[in-house]
DNA sequence: CTTATACATCAAGAATTCATGATATGTCAA
DNA sequence: TTGACATATCATGAATTCTTGATGTATAAG
């Protein structure tokens, strides 16, 4: 579980780092319909296939997306299990109601 | 609304490259119960001021946070319009059901 | 066994990001 | 008005990230 703080905090800043590249996000908007192999995305989008073998490695470290080897191909798709933990932590942003200051003072 | 596609995809990965740092995770934790002050921060966190002052301009910048200014200090807060936005981008990495491949092929 | 295909990895450079210390701006108190 | 405090900004350098082109590895077809 990706948190705030604690010890899962680096987890965390991976996982957002891996989000923040618009080719990335590219990929993922490929693979949410289903998985994909590596040459269907160098086809769908406009990238050098070292490129995206460069961001697909991001997004796998990051837990983001599995890979299924297949003969000569490689199918990625989606992590549906760290979506959810993704879901988790963004709720943990959520405002607490109470606007109420702290004791605390400079 | 950020998306994973379209024209509104830089905006995306700049949001999440504002979560993608443990000290800007560290400052959206402290704020999590309410607004504080950057001299609050400071003292809460280790951290020079304008190591402080640069992440929360970085957080401000992509909307995560909002400033209030009240005399010699100004108050942060997380943006909760920002974080429902951030949840509807997460629910759209939802995995569709359907493994189904797509009629492409290499 | 040779060749083509699918993909990963590496090396080098460009671009971006971050940390630090110094300086600037604005507000309040004495 | 002088000085202290809260914060932002700037300049520099270090570290990281991304792109590109070349090379490596495995698989499959002929």
């Amino acid at each position: 579980m990706p948190t705030l703080s604690g010890k899962n905090r680096a987890k965390t800043a991976e996982l957002c780092h891996a989000l923040a590249d618009e080719t990335r996000l590219d990929i993922l908007d490929q693979l949410k319909d289903g998985e994909r192999c590596v040459c269907e995305l160098t086809d769908a989008m406009q990238a050098a296939q070292s490129r995206l073998s460069f961001h697909l490695k991001v997004l796998k470290d990051a837990g983001l997306i599995q890979d299924r080897p297949e003969g000569r191909w490689i199918y990625y798709a989606i992590n549906a299990d760290v979506v959810e933990e993704l879901e988790a932590l963004v709720a943990s942003l959520r405002v607490m109601r109470k606007k109420g200051r702290s004791d605390s003072r400079c």
